[in-house]
DNA sequence: AAATACCCGACTGTTTTAGTTGGTTATATA
DNA sequence: TATATAACCAACTAAAACAGTCGGGTATTT
């Protein structure tokens, strides 16, 4: 279990999917938007999370991606595990020849720890983060953002767009 | 909150002095030897250990480092955060113009999250991990060794020294 | 005086992050 | 059927973090 801003930037992302999924498949360039992710950064993060089965994608206009299942059904844990190529769970099985719980003691001291954070973050929903007051509060805000976006687009396009 | 193997050499070796710290003060050398660690990177590790005032240490021969509290009162979260240098909590605060929580959304979708992680390792001290039934093995094991160790030493100085 | 062991800064090689560039392919729509 | 959209894909880059090294210092015990 790993936790670094790439994991961040996934679990935002599917937030994001969560929050705004309901009417159809949403484009990443509309994800890259709204949280200020780099577009082909995110299509790199998509792609994990593609292969991981956490999403799944619908090509052409109109398309982007959905969930693969209920946000009541994907966890925070498989969000960072897929972006996060789980990295042979520690740096043991190398040189030091620790086959057989010989060697390699620190290991099991760590590991133990890290299996709590995770299953700590597989208690831990989409639909758990949605439901939180404060993170509807931000997507309330951001619809707003988007929609005085939209305002002035509108407006350049009557001045005299391309 | 960032998890990586950085934090894992601190717990460990935090872990460690909570292990054999009862009879004084323990050498980094010792744990390096312990929990296979380079010296050096350990060095760097327990400076800032010792900025955050989570060890104390002794100088001289026969000296070395001691938690500076109980092991009941020192936890894993404040180890990690130690080694890690705070990190600017997130990306924002710098060119986007953040400030006032207008923009910098993600921010706080992913803060909230993060605080959650930061109160589960809050919640888990050195005592508690030492109580561990598996953790106790593995810290005899480590001990066996030792002598084991002590006593080829000690034969290879029998045998002829420097 | 000598050995121990903390303390400190600068330096190195490797890996990971984060992002870029420049494409190809599928598909809805006009 | 042409076009725009948006997923897909691979290779490349700059910057940071990680992990470790090196060469010194300083305090303290024996």
């Amino acid at each position: 279990m790993r936790l670094t801003t790439k994991g961040r930037y996934a679990v935002t992302a599917m937030l994001d999917l969560a929050l705004h999924g309901e009417k159809g498949p949403i484009s990443l360039s509309d994800i890259a938007q709204r949280q200020d992710i780099s577009l082909s950064y995110l299509e790199q993060l998509f792609s994990k999370l593609r292969q991981a089965e956490l999403v799944s994608s619908v090509r052409g206009p109109g398309g982007g991606y959905r969930l693969a299942r209920g946000s009541d059904d994907i966890h925070v844990a498989e969000i960072i595990d897929a972006v996060n190529e789980s990295v042979d769970a520690t740096n043991c099985g190398r040189g030091s020849g620790c086959a057989s719980g010989e060697k390699c003691l620190t290991h099991h001291l760590w590991s133990d720890l890290s299996d709590q954070i995770h299953v700590f973050l597989s208690g831990i929903s989409l639909s758990g983060l949605v439901a939180r007051a404060d993170v509807q509060q931000v997507a309330q805000r951001q619809h707003e953002k988007e929609l005085a976006a939209q305002d002035i687009e509108q407006k350049i396009e009557i001045i005299g767009g391309p």
